[in-house]
DNA sequence: GCATTTACATCGATTATTGATACGGTTCCG
DNA sequence: CGGAACCGTATCAATAATCGATGTAAATGC
């Protein structure tokens, strides 16, 4: 077997898929900084400014007023690390968790609406693309380093 | 066959998939706005600046400056919609283009170095799944209607 | 210990975004 | 036709987001 896979094409749906997964009606109160910041301390639980700095596309004094702001808004918590009395720890509060779920949940419905119109063959493929697709940003984490 | 898709897991795994796959390095020129605006014109064509405003997560004003900024800097321009004359039609000049483009090469680089890595039975599951993302994709879009 | 590096904060300036509103072209309806 | 209502876009003033430069304090290295 082993296909070649057409990676021209495989970017170009993922580019068009990409907007109409990402974009979700509710959102006002969020930009896309803020929504980035949520969801890389969600996955990624407590991080030192420095840390959260590298996947975000902003400067550091971006960061840390917005990290000032969200902490105001009680979405996360700034602790002192024990390690380095430099370092402040990064984590969300139940609130910052609350808001990543619900978005969340609203991606899961739309994406179960989208699934539920696929025909049984295209949903077998599908189940079955997610180990492809975990193995794939498994990879990209590794390379990372 | 007929498997159930795991839709909470599919819906994870494509959240932190796309940071990686969104993510570029040389992005230090454009902002979100102004991408998704390049983006969208690159696939849609010429489009009013109301039709524009409906995709992008903007009030018309800043899309008004933003295009405004963008003819300016040569990646778009302006035309009187010959159907209307109070809109004007939008598209993508050649340098506009251009940038759409290499962002998608540089992507399609970095897919490639990814999908290397995997087992030819992977790479087999994920030439497959191009289909299926691209039918979602359509359905999705017929919903909008 | 003293110099250097690292982590984060602060400050002022610039740019992006918004809500309210104005303006002109278009459509509707008598 | 001609005025009223509507639609697409632009402008304006105010607010928010972001950046570069720089400061402060803790940690590291010789």
């Amino acid at each position: 077997m082993a296909a070649e896979v057409d990676v021209e094409r495989l970017t170009t749906v993922i580019e068009d898929f990409n907007p109409i997964f990402i974009r979700l009606p509710s959102v006002r109160r969020f930009n896309f900084s803020t929504l980035s910041v949520l969801h890389t301390l969600a996955r990624n639980g407590p991080l030192r400014l420095t840390d959260l700095l590298a996947t975000e596309q902003l400067k550091q004094p971006a960061l840390t007023s917005l990290v000032t702001k969200l902490e105001h808004d009680g979405l996360l918590q700034r602790r002192p690390d024990p390690k380095d009395g430099r370092a402040m720890l990064l984590s969300l509060t139940r609130a910052g968790r609350q808001v990543v779920r619900s978005r969340h949940t609203e991606r899961v419905n739309k994406l179960s609406r989208l699934v539920d119109r696929l025909t049984p063959e295209e949903r077998d493929v599908l189940a079955s693309s997610i180990h492809v697709l975990t193995r794939l940003t498994e990879i990209a984490a590794e390379e990372q380093l």
